[in-house]
DNA sequence: ATGTAC
Protein backbone atom coordinates (compact mmCIF):
# COMPACT_ATOMS: atom_id res chain seq x y z
CA UNK A 1 0.00 0.00 0.00
CA UNK A 2 1.27 3.79 -0.80
CA UNK A 3 1.74 6.38 2.02
CA UNK A 4 -0.89 6.82 4.15
CA UNK A 5 -0.22 10.08 5.29
CA UNK A 6 2.42 12.86 4.00
CA UNK A 7 2.75 15.35 7.77
CA UNK A 8 4.23 19.29 6.57
CA UNK A 9 4.79 20.90 9.74
CA UNK A 10 8.11 20.90 9.63
CA UNK A 11 11.08 21.70 7.68
CA UNK A 12 11.01 19.04 5.42
CA UNK A 13 7.92 16.42 5.15
CA UNK A 14 7.85 13.04 7.24
CA UNK A 15 6.11 9.84 4.97
CA UNK A 16 4.44 7.83 6.68
CA UNK A 17 3.43 4.30 5.75
CA UNK A 18 0.58 3.50 8.66
CA UNK A 19 -3.10 5.12 9.10
CA UNK A 20 -2.78 4.44 13.36
CA UNK A 21 -0.25 6.63 14.34
CA UNK A 22 -0.30 7.62 17.80
CA UNK A 23 -0.03 11.42 19.12
CA UNK A 24 3.18 11.04 20.52
CA UNK A 25 4.70 9.38 17.95
CA UNK A 26 3.39 11.93 15.78
CA UNK A 27 4.88 14.92 17.56
CA UNK A 28 8.18 13.05 17.79
CA UNK A 29 8.12 12.75 13.72
CA UNK A 30 7.44 16.42 13.69
CA UNK A 31 9.94 17.06 15.98
CA UNK A 32 12.74 15.65 13.82
CA UNK A 33 11.31 16.85 10.56
CA UNK A 34 11.85 20.83 12.02
CA UNK A 35 16.15 20.22 12.64
CA UNK A 36 18.33 21.79 9.89
CA UNK A 37 19.96 18.99 8.97
CA UNK A 38 17.53 16.19 7.79
CA UNK A 39 18.09 15.28 3.87
CA UNK A 40 14.58 15.28 1.33
CA UNK A 41 12.05 13.85 4.11
CA UNK A 42 11.58 11.61 7.49
CA UNK A 43 10.31 8.23 6.68
CA UNK A 44 7.64 6.44 9.20
CA UNK A 45 7.54 2.63 9.25
CA UNK A 46 3.56 0.77 9.80
CA UNK A 47 5.21 -0.49 12.83
CA UNK A 48 6.08 3.06 14.27
CA UNK A 49 5.59 3.71 17.83
CA UNK A 50 7.25 6.36 20.79
CA UNK A 51 10.73 5.52 21.54
CA UNK A 52 13.18 8.06 22.83
CA UNK A 53 13.96 11.13 21.31
CA UNK A 54 13.32 9.51 17.40
CA UNK A 55 9.83 7.25 17.32
CA UNK A 56 10.98 3.40 16.87
CA UNK A 57 10.09 2.39 13.10
CA UNK A 58 11.71 5.67 11.35
CA UNK A 59 14.01 6.25 8.90
CA UNK A 60 16.06 9.50 9.64
CA UNK A 61 18.55 10.91 6.50
CA UNK A 62 20.95 13.46 7.42
CA UNK A 63 23.87 15.31 5.91
CA UNK A 64 26.79 16.84 7.91
CA UNK A 65 25.25 15.58 11.44
CA UNK A 66 24.18 12.76 13.26
CA UNK A 67 21.90 12.02 16.33
CA UNK A 68 23.14 9.41 18.92
CA UNK A 69 19.85 9.15 20.69
CA UNK A 70 17.79 7.99 17.16
CA UNK A 71 20.30 5.07 16.68
CA UNK A 72 19.57 4.32 20.30
CA UNK A 73 21.66 2.59 22.64
CA UNK A 74 21.10 -1.45 21.23
CA UNK A 75 23.32 -0.34 18.64
CA UNK A 76 23.87 -3.07 16.14
CA UNK A 77 20.26 -4.53 17.49
CA UNK A 78 18.74 -6.69 14.82
CA UNK A 79 18.18 -10.54 13.42
CA UNK A 80 19.26 -13.41 12.14
CA UNK A 81 18.05 -16.39 10.48
CA UNK A 82 18.93 -19.64 8.61
CA UNK A 83 17.25 -22.94 7.08
CA UNK A 84 18.17 -25.50 8.57
CA UNK A 85 18.26 -29.79 7.11
CA UNK A 86 15.94 -30.95 9.33
CA UNK A 87 12.56 -32.54 9.55
CA UNK A 88 9.91 -30.73 10.37
CA UNK A 89 8.22 -34.24 12.32
CA UNK A 90 11.23 -33.92 14.56
CA UNK A 91 10.61 -30.15 15.38
CA UNK A 92 7.44 -31.24 16.46
CA UNK A 93 8.11 -34.04 18.17
CA UNK A 94 11.16 -33.03 20.01
CA UNK A 95 9.88 -29.38 20.60
CA UNK A 96 10.08 -29.13 24.27
CA UNK A 97 13.47 -30.88 24.90
CA UNK A 98 15.09 -28.48 22.20
CA UNK A 99 13.39 -25.50 23.87
CA UNK A 100 15.17 -26.74 27.20
CA UNK A 101 18.55 -27.44 25.59
CA UNK A 102 18.98 -24.49 23.93
CA UNK A 103 17.60 -22.30 27.09
CA UNK A 104 20.93 -24.48 28.45
CA UNK A 105 23.42 -23.42 25.57
CA UNK A 106 22.81 -19.85 25.68
CA UNK A 107 23.16 -17.42 28.06
CA UNK A 108 20.49 -15.35 28.84
CA UNK A 109 18.60 -13.27 30.89
CA UNK A 110 20.38 -10.27 33.19
CA UNK A 111 23.92 -9.86 34.50
CA UNK A 112 24.66 -8.29 37.61
CA UNK A 113 27.95 -6.20 38.73
CA UNK A 114 29.15 -7.43 35.70
CA UNK A 115 28.81 -11.26 36.72
CA UNK A 116 27.08 -14.37 35.03
CA UNK A 117 23.67 -14.71 33.23
CA UNK A 118 20.69 -15.54 35.42
CA UNK A 119 20.09 -18.84 33.38
CA UNK A 120 22.56 -20.81 30.81
CA UNK A 121 25.62 -22.20 30.74
CA UNK A 122 28.68 -20.17 30.60
CA UNK A 123 30.79 -22.50 28.33
CA UNK A 124 31.94 -20.23 25.57
CA UNK A 125 33.70 -17.15 26.84
CA UNK A 126 36.73 -17.20 24.49
CA UNK A 127 40.05 -17.49 26.63
CA UNK A 128 41.53 -15.31 23.44
CA UNK A 129 39.28 -12.99 22.50
CA UNK A 130 40.85 -11.20 19.67
CA UNK A 131 41.59 -14.54 17.89
CA UNK A 132 37.34 -15.04 17.76
CA UNK A 133 37.39 -11.35 16.87
CA UNK A 134 38.80 -11.93 14.05
CA UNK A 135 37.68 -14.63 12.84
CA UNK A 136 34.30 -13.07 12.37
CA UNK A 137 36.32 -9.80 10.88
CA UNK A 138 35.55 -7.17 13.66
CA UNK A 139 38.79 -5.15 14.04
CA UNK A 140 41.52 -6.42 16.34
CA UNK A 141 42.02 -3.00 17.49
CA UNK A 142 39.59 -0.96 19.40
CA UNK A 143 38.62 2.64 18.28
CA UNK A 144 41.08 4.59 19.98
CA UNK A 145 37.80 6.31 21.98
CA UNK A 146 36.97 2.86 24.15
CA UNK A 147 40.78 3.25 25.23
CA UNK A 148 40.85 6.68 26.07
CA UNK A 149 38.05 6.94 28.14
CA UNK A 150 38.26 4.90 31.78
CA UNK A 151 34.25 4.19 31.59
CA UNK A 152 34.44 2.98 28.55
CA UNK A 153 37.22 0.65 28.65
CA UNK A 154 35.83 -0.31 31.70
CA UNK A 155 32.82 -1.49 30.39
CA UNK A 156 34.59 -3.52 28.19
CA UNK A 157 35.25 -6.16 30.38
CA UNK A 158 31.24 -6.88 30.30
CA UNK A 159 31.33 -6.46 26.75
CA UNK A 160 34.05 -9.60 26.07
CA UNK A 161 31.71 -11.48 28.25
CA UNK A 162 28.25 -11.16 26.30
CA UNK A 163 29.83 -12.22 23.08
CA UNK A 164 27.30 -14.77 22.42
CA UNK A 165 24.63 -14.15 24.99
CA UNK A 166 21.03 -13.37 23.60
CA UNK A 167 19.90 -10.57 26.89
CA UNK A 168 16.12 -9.68 28.02
CA UNK A 169 13.16 -8.09 27.05
CA UNK A 170 12.23 -8.45 23.37
CA UNK A 171 15.56 -10.39 22.48
CA UNK A 172 14.74 -14.01 21.89
CA UNK A 173 15.50 -17.38 19.76
CA UNK A 174 12.93 -19.37 17.66
CA UNK A 175 13.18 -22.41 16.02
CA UNK A 176 10.06 -22.03 12.97
CA UNK A 177 8.64 -23.75 10.10
CA UNK A 178 8.31 -21.68 6.79
CA UNK A 179 5.28 -22.37 4.58
CA UNK A 180 6.98 -25.40 2.71
CA UNK A 181 7.64 -27.07 6.41
CA UNK A 182 11.21 -26.24 6.02
CA UNK A 183 13.09 -25.79 9.81
CA UNK A 184 14.60 -22.09 10.37
CA UNK A 185 16.23 -20.55 13.35
CA UNK A 186 15.98 -17.40 14.01
CA UNK A 187 17.13 -15.05 16.83
CA UNK A 188 16.95 -11.30 17.60
CA UNK A 189 19.62 -9.91 19.69
CA UNK A 190 22.15 -6.58 19.68
CA UNK A 191 25.15 -4.89 21.08
CA UNK A 192 24.43 -6.18 24.60
CA UNK A 193 26.56 -3.96 27.03
CA UNK A 194 29.18 -2.96 25.05
CA UNK A 195 26.85 -1.31 22.58
CA UNK A 196 24.68 0.28 25.14
CA UNK A 197 27.53 1.77 27.05
CA UNK A 198 29.11 3.37 23.53
CA UNK A 199 25.30 4.81 23.03
CA UNK A 200 24.63 6.04 26.42
CA UNK A 201 28.05 7.96 26.48
CA UNK A 202 27.73 9.52 23.17
CA UNK A 203 24.14 10.73 24.05
CA UNK A 204 25.30 12.51 26.62
CA UNK A 205 28.39 13.92 24.54
CA UNK A 206 26.19 15.05 21.98
CA UNK A 207 24.04 17.15 24.86
CA UNK A 208 27.40 18.69 26.03
CA UNK A 209 28.65 19.38 22.93
CA UNK A 210 25.22 21.56 22.15
CA UNK A 211 25.63 23.55 25.07
CA UNK A 212 23.06 26.66 25.22
CA UNK A 213 22.00 25.43 21.71
CA UNK A 214 20.22 22.62 23.64
CA UNK A 215 17.52 24.52 24.70
CA UNK A 216 16.34 25.67 21.43
CA UNK A 217 15.60 21.70 20.71
CA UNK A 218 12.26 20.64 20.57
CA UNK A 219 13.59 17.25 22.67
CA UNK A 220 17.00 17.39 24.36
CA UNK A 221 17.65 13.72 23.25
CA UNK A 222 17.66 15.60 19.68
CA UNK A 223 20.88 16.69 20.33
CA UNK A 224 23.35 15.60 17.09
CA UNK A 225 27.08 15.43 16.44
CA UNK A 226 27.99 18.07 13.85
CA UNK A 227 30.51 16.05 11.27
CA UNK A 228 33.92 17.20 11.16
CA UNK A 229 34.06 17.27 14.89
CA UNK A 230 36.24 14.75 16.85
CA UNK A 231 33.58 13.60 18.50
CA UNK A 232 31.60 12.94 15.47
CA UNK A 233 34.71 11.03 14.30
CA UNK A 234 34.80 8.56 17.49
CA UNK A 235 30.70 8.33 17.39
CA UNK A 236 31.39 6.55 13.87
CA UNK A 237 33.86 4.60 14.52
CA UNK A 238 32.40 3.01 17.76
CA UNK A 239 28.98 2.34 15.95
CA UNK A 240 30.31 0.66 13.23
CA UNK A 241 32.87 -1.68 15.68
CA UNK A 242 29.16 -2.02 17.73
CA UNK A 243 27.35 -3.34 14.69
CA UNK A 244 30.67 -5.99 14.23
CA UNK A 245 30.09 -6.61 17.70
CA UNK A 246 26.28 -7.05 17.71
CA UNK A 247 26.41 -9.34 14.16
CA UNK A 248 29.28 -11.54 15.81
CA UNK A 249 27.10 -12.34 18.85
CA UNK A 250 24.21 -13.32 16.93
CA UNK A 251 26.67 -15.54 15.43
CA UNK A 252 28.07 -17.17 18.27
CA UNK A 253 24.40 -17.78 19.61
CA UNK A 254 23.97 -19.28 16.02
CA UNK A 255 26.91 -21.98 16.50
CA UNK A 256 26.25 -22.93 20.14
CA UNK A 257 22.84 -23.33 19.54
CA UNK A 258 23.45 -25.47 16.05
CA UNK A 259 25.57 -27.39 18.53
CA UNK A 260 23.22 -28.14 20.94
CA UNK A 261 20.31 -29.16 18.47
CA UNK A 262 23.31 -31.52 17.07
CA UNK A 263 24.11 -33.07 20.22
CA UNK A 264 20.11 -33.65 21.29
CA UNK A 265 19.24 -35.35 17.63
CA UNK A 266 22.63 -37.15 17.55
CA UNK A 267 23.88 -35.74 14.04
CA UNK A 268 24.89 -32.80 12.49
CA UNK A 269 22.53 -30.00 10.95
CA UNK A 270 23.39 -28.20 8.35
CA UNK A 271 22.47 -24.35 6.61
CA UNK A 272 20.74 -24.76 3.79
CA UNK A 273 21.59 -21.57 1.92
CA UNK A 274 22.86 -18.37 3.07
CA UNK A 275 22.88 -16.67 6.11
CA UNK A 276 20.21 -13.88 6.22
CA UNK A 277 21.63 -10.98 9.22
CA UNK A 278 20.00 -7.86 9.18
CA UNK A 279 20.77 -4.52 12.06
CA UNK A 280 17.59 -2.43 12.98
CA UNK A 281 19.72 -0.03 14.94
CA UNK A 282 21.67 1.70 12.51
CA UNK A 283 23.57 4.08 11.18
CA UNK A 284 25.29 3.72 7.68
CA UNK A 285 26.96 6.49 5.03
CA UNK A 286 24.88 5.29 2.01
CA UNK A 287 23.91 6.87 -1.43
CA UNK A 288 20.49 8.53 -2.17
CA UNK A 289 19.49 10.66 -4.84
CA UNK A 290 22.78 11.08 -6.05
CA UNK A 291 24.30 12.32 -3.05
CA UNK A 292 25.96 11.21 0.35
CA UNK A 293 23.45 10.70 3.42
CA UNK A 294 23.76 9.59 6.65
CA UNK A 295 21.01 7.02 6.94
CA UNK A 296 19.40 6.29 10.67
CA UNK A 297 17.77 3.71 10.80
CA UNK A 298 15.68 3.40 14.27
CA UNK A 299 13.29 0.18 14.32
CA UNK A 300 13.75 -0.41 10.71
CA UNK A 301 15.96 -2.38 8.33
CA UNK A 302 17.81 -2.18 4.69
CA UNK A 303 15.24 -2.65 2.01
CA UNK A 304 17.38 -2.58 -1.23
CA UNK A 305 16.30 -4.51 -4.12
CA UNK A 306 19.72 -7.00 -2.93
CA UNK A 307 18.92 -7.19 0.54
CA UNK A 308 17.13 -9.74 2.47
CA UNK A 309 15.62 -9.35 5.71
CA UNK A 310 13.89 -10.70 8.56
CA UNK A 311 10.91 -8.88 9.98
CA UNK A 312 9.39 -10.49 13.36
CA UNK A 313 6.39 -11.01 14.54
CA UNK A 314 5.53 -11.46 18.48
CA UNK A 315 6.03 -15.03 20.10
CA UNK A 316 2.60 -15.73 19.20
CA UNK A 317 2.95 -14.29 15.33
CA UNK A 318 4.17 -15.38 12.19
CA UNK A 319 7.46 -13.55 11.33
CA UNK A 320 8.81 -12.60 7.37
CA UNK A 321 11.68 -13.33 5.34
CA UNK A 322 11.49 -10.92 2.65
CA UNK A 323 13.32 -8.90 -0.26
CA UNK A 324 13.62 -5.14 -0.26
CA UNK A 325 11.77 -3.47 -3.68
CA UNK A 326 14.53 -0.48 -2.65
CA UNK A 327 11.83 2.07 -2.37
CA UNK A 328 13.64 5.45 -2.59
CA UNK A 329 10.72 7.27 -0.82
CA UNK A 330 11.81 5.12 2.62
CA UNK A 331 15.45 5.60 1.65
CA UNK A 332 15.51 1.36 0.70
CA UNK A 333 13.92 0.65 4.24
CA UNK A 334 11.20 -1.29 5.85
CA UNK A 335 9.31 -2.12 9.23
CA UNK A 336 11.72 -4.27 11.69
CA UNK A 337 8.80 -5.77 13.14
CA UNK A 338 5.24 -5.87 14.45
CA UNK A 339 5.90 -2.85 16.75
CA UNK A 340 4.55 -2.19 20.34
CA UNK A 341 1.30 -1.04 20.81
CA UNK A 342 1.52 -0.73 24.73
CA UNK A 343 4.00 -0.29 27.60
CA UNK A 344 5.75 -3.25 29.24
CA UNK A 345 3.88 -1.68 32.20
CA UNK A 346 0.53 -1.40 30.85
CA UNK A 347 0.87 -5.33 29.47
CA UNK A 348 1.59 -6.36 32.84
CA UNK A 349 -1.65 -4.73 34.72
CA UNK A 350 -3.70 -5.72 31.44
CA UNK A 351 -3.10 -9.07 30.95
CA UNK A 352 -2.63 -12.45 33.01
CA UNK A 353 -0.62 -15.37 32.64
CA UNK A 354 -4.39 -16.85 31.37
CA UNK A 355 -4.26 -14.32 27.99
CA UNK A 356 -0.50 -15.36 27.61
CA UNK A 357 -1.14 -19.17 27.44
CA UNK A 358 -4.26 -18.66 25.26
CA UNK A 359 -1.95 -15.79 22.70
CA UNK A 360 0.50 -18.53 22.59
CA UNK A 361 -1.08 -21.80 22.05
CA UNK A 362 0.60 -24.07 19.98
CA UNK A 363 4.21 -22.51 21.07
CA UNK A 364 6.24 -24.05 23.48
CA UNK A 365 7.49 -21.16 25.40
CA UNK A 366 7.66 -19.86 28.73
CA UNK A 367 4.33 -18.85 29.57
CA UNK A 368 5.13 -17.12 33.12
CA UNK A 369 4.62 -13.84 34.55
CA UNK A 370 8.06 -12.49 34.39
CA UNK A 371 7.72 -12.81 30.29
CA UNK A 372 3.79 -11.47 30.28
CA UNK A 373 5.11 -7.77 28.83
CA UNK A 374 5.99 -9.84 25.87
CA UNK A 375 2.27 -11.20 25.23
CA UNK A 376 1.57 -10.90 21.61
CA UNK A 377 -1.30 -8.25 22.37
CA UNK A 378 0.93 -5.99 23.68
CA UNK A 379 2.06 -5.85 19.43
CA UNK A 380 0.62 -4.55 16.47
CA UNK A 381 -0.84 -7.27 13.81
CA UNK A 382 1.81 -8.12 11.56
CA UNK A 383 -0.24 -8.98 9.19
CA UNK A 384 -1.31 -5.26 9.09
CA UNK A 385 2.43 -3.97 9.34
CA UNK A 386 2.81 -6.52 6.16
CA UNK A 387 -0.16 -5.35 3.93
CA UNK A 388 1.10 -1.74 4.82
CA UNK A 389 4.81 -2.19 3.65
CA UNK A 390 3.73 -4.28 0.35
CA UNK A 391 5.19 -1.08 -1.67
CA UNK A 392 8.94 -1.77 0.67
CA UNK A 393 9.35 -5.29 0.45
CA UNK A 394 8.50 -9.10 -0.83
CA UNK A 395 7.84 -11.53 0.97
CA UNK A 396 9.87 -14.37 0.47
CA UNK A 397 8.53 -17.01 3.44
CA UNK A 398 6.04 -16.81 6.47
CA UNK A 399 7.63 -18.61 9.03
CA UNK A 400 5.34 -19.52 12.32
CA UNK A 401 7.26 -20.52 15.19
CA UNK A 402 7.05 -23.73 17.44
CA UNK A 403 10.00 -23.01 19.86
CA UNK A 404 10.56 -19.80 21.30
CA UNK A 405 13.26 -18.92 24.08
CA UNK A 406 13.39 -15.57 25.93
CA UNK A 407 15.77 -14.04 27.74
C1' DA B 1 18.00 -2.63 26.51
C1' DT B 2 21.30 -2.55 30.17
C1' DG B 3 23.84 -1.88 34.50
C1' DT B 4 23.59 0.10 38.80
C1' DA B 5 21.91 2.53 42.52
C1' DC B 6 18.18 2.99 45.61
Amino acid sequence: MPIYEIIHTGRVPVYVYTDTLDHSSRQQLMNVATLPFIFKHVAAMPDVHAGRGAVIGSVIPTQGAVIPAAVGVDIGCGMQAVKLDMKATVLEQQAEALQHAIEEAVPHGRTHQGGAMDRGAWQRVPPALQSYWATFGLPQQLPDVLKRHPKLLHDRVNGERHLGTLGTGNHFIELCLDENRQVWLMLHSGSRGIGNRIGTYFIEWARQEMGSRLKQLPDPDLASLQEGTAAFADYVSCVAWAQGFAKANRTFMRQAILATLADCLGTPVAIVGEVIDCHHNTMEREQHFKQSVWVTRKGAIRARKTDLGIVPGSMGAKSYIVRGRGNPQTFCSSAHGAGRVMSRGEAKRRFSKADLEQQTAGVTCRKDAAVLDEIPAAYKDIHTVMAQQADLVEILHTLKQLVCVKG
